[in-house]
DNA sequence: TTGAAAGCGATACCAC
DNA sequence: GTGGTATCGCTTTCAA
């Protein structure tokens, strides 16, 4: 991007801009007040060509203070860059996309680029008008992502004439694509449970057709041992209770740590061990999968869980767009993103070395 | 906005442009493929001037098979509408934003317009960053919403070169600005308790420092009684817990009816509630506020709550910018958006009529 | 070292 | 009816 003058970095937060923020003022005014012409005025404020090192102060100086900024459509125009990309979600609750989001803005907003939030539902006919509505505004480049890996936005997004980077949704087949590593993430808790000290593991999950779902469960099983129990269920709080409801009603052995597929499933299985008189983590340790926050520190005891770290995601999407937009070469495929575990208290061991 | 060729409408899901989207293909080229000039291919696509209907449907007809679209950049910069708003919020959990972005979204993209998304947490510098590069871009408008009513986001808004539009968060003074109507919330609320039969009713809110908090417990008591008891403490599943915990520790009488400011609090109330032996809503009802969908849905049992109409409130705002944009009048002062009762398990009376 | 002029893609006015 | 031309705000040769 354009060094030099006002670029995106926080530092310059000019107050003089401020002054006349009211009006816009174009190049051709700056000129004038500077007494030099317009292509002078340019080179001055993109620090190209050679040029008097005073006549180059003078006209950024004479820029901030009349409070000029360079228009974008213009510049885009010519430039064939638009410094703005655009996100395509289907993540209505935003659980998923927020944190990517802010990590994707968080990446850009330095580097001038501005993101178009595009929510389309399961609506193929929404994401063409979105889809369509960005190309036409020249987006540099597009990050389509979603709440499920395994499943593809209702949107065509093979060759479009800008690069597209997919993150937490199924990509085309030599698209980069960015997931959080869901083997990784339930190594970690499996290990954490038993680190714990608990022996009697038991996971409790959503649908086995979820991708997320069956590779967690796989790497559950290859740190647990093969007959450790696995149960499919739904991402839902309900489903931690009647779990329970199962097992305990069952003649099996009770487990002694609980790995949950998600917060929710994992607040519904400690509420319900504490109506049957369990304590946790005194008796059981439980742990769960996403560290929503609000979920998460709300449950009682607060919940040890996996993080995906989905604005690490966020940001590597972004930069990587970003690199693709500017003609840079990177490679494609699928990129598994490490999670990272995050202790409360529902294993217990807080202030155990992990 | 423009008519008649490549609007935002749902219906024209043109299958043939899907076909040149790799390319990008100007005025120029699709004047020299209609053997016609570049202000005849415009007037046809815009339906300007005069000319024979045929030369018009013919170029339309060239327009769609080789996927035209017009540079929305140039477009803009000709016509200083960039159909482009910018959205500042400083919500990171989106719980309201998110609705108000959807609604918002879903307002404009008809009319062609896309959405910028900028999460400014509560950093200024991050803000002005934001805004400055919106204004480069030439947004059209700009609308700011937040998490609460009575503060204003970290920026400074007034005296910009576009419309301001203020939802869910304090606005310039003669501004316009959305909320939702909380007094209509509360009383909708308290009378559905009422109408329930419930004679002692409490009232479990946030902070009273929360304007929003503070209009709540203003319009209970007024239907309630004005020495109906209003607990304020803060937005958390905690707090209903700690109440429920003081008045059934307290001498008072105890209610059969809770009113309470958020959905989290009416889940830490009704769980505490049962883990004392009462049920809800047999023995005492509890109504929420703010239709959580994720929270209110998932408390045992589900939630009946006050829904702010927060898609509807994004809904009028988009529509309020565009206006303010293309120079309509807009009253400006604040408007209270009315909320609705959602009926859930709650309170008992389901099938009753309202 | 500086400035004039062409051009990015589209629109609108005014000739023809 | 149709097409040349100026224009939007900016960048970039190429002359001076």
């Amino acid at each position: 991007m354009r060094k030099g003058f006002l670029t995106g970095h926080r530092e310059e937060g000019s107050l003089i801009t401020q002054r006349n923020r009211g009006v816009r003022v174009t190049i051709h005014d700056l000129a004038k007040a500077a007494g030099v012409s317009v292509s002078t005025v340019s080179k001055a404020l993109n620090d190209n060509g050679r040029m008097a090192a005073d006549t180059r102060a003078r006209i950024k100086r004479i820029a901030a203070e009349i409070g000029f900024r360079p228009n974008a459509l213009a510049r885009g125009l010519l430039s064939n860059r638009s410094f703005t990309i655009g996100l395509l979600t289907n993540d209505t609750y935003g659980r998923f996309t927020l944190p990517v989001m802010a990590g994707i803005s968080e990446a850009l907003v330095d580097h001038g680029v501005s993101v178009f939030l595009c929510a389309i539902e399961d609506d193929p006919a929404l994401g063409k008008v979105h889809v369509d509505a960005m190309l036409d505004k020249q987006v540099d480049g597009i990050i389509a992502t979603g709440k499920r890996v395994d499943r593809s936005l209702p949107v065509d997004l093979s060759s479009l004439p800008v690069p597209v980077v997919y993150a937490f949704t199924q990509g085309e087949p030599d698209s980069v694509t960015l997931t959080s590593d869901d083997a990784h993430g339930a190594s970690l808790a499996t290990d954490w449970l038993m680190k714990m000290g608990r022996k009697r593991l038991v996971h409790i999950t959503g649908p086995e057709d979820f991708v997320s779902a069956s590779e967690r469960a796989d790497a559950f099983r290859k740190l647990a041992g093969s007959n450790a129990p696995v149960m499919h269920g739904i991402w839902a709080e309900g489903w931690g209770h009647d779990a329970i409801d199962q097992i305990w009603k069952g003649s099996g052995e009770r487990p002694d740590g609980i790995f949950c597929g998600n917060d929710q499933i994992a607040r519904g299985v400690a509420d319900a061990l504490r109506e049957r008189g369990m304590k946790v983590p005194e008796d059981v340790s439980v742990i769960g999968f996403d560290n929503w926050e609000i979920m998460a520190a709300q449950t009682r005891p607060p919940l040890t869980t996996i993080d995906m770290n989905l604005k690490e995601l966020g940001k590597a999407a972004g930069l990587i767009v970003l690199a693709l937009a500017e003609g840079r070469v990177v490679e494609p495929g699928l990129r598994r993103l490490p999670c990272k575990l995050v202790v409360r208290q529902s294993c217990g061991g807080g202030n155990q070395k992990i």
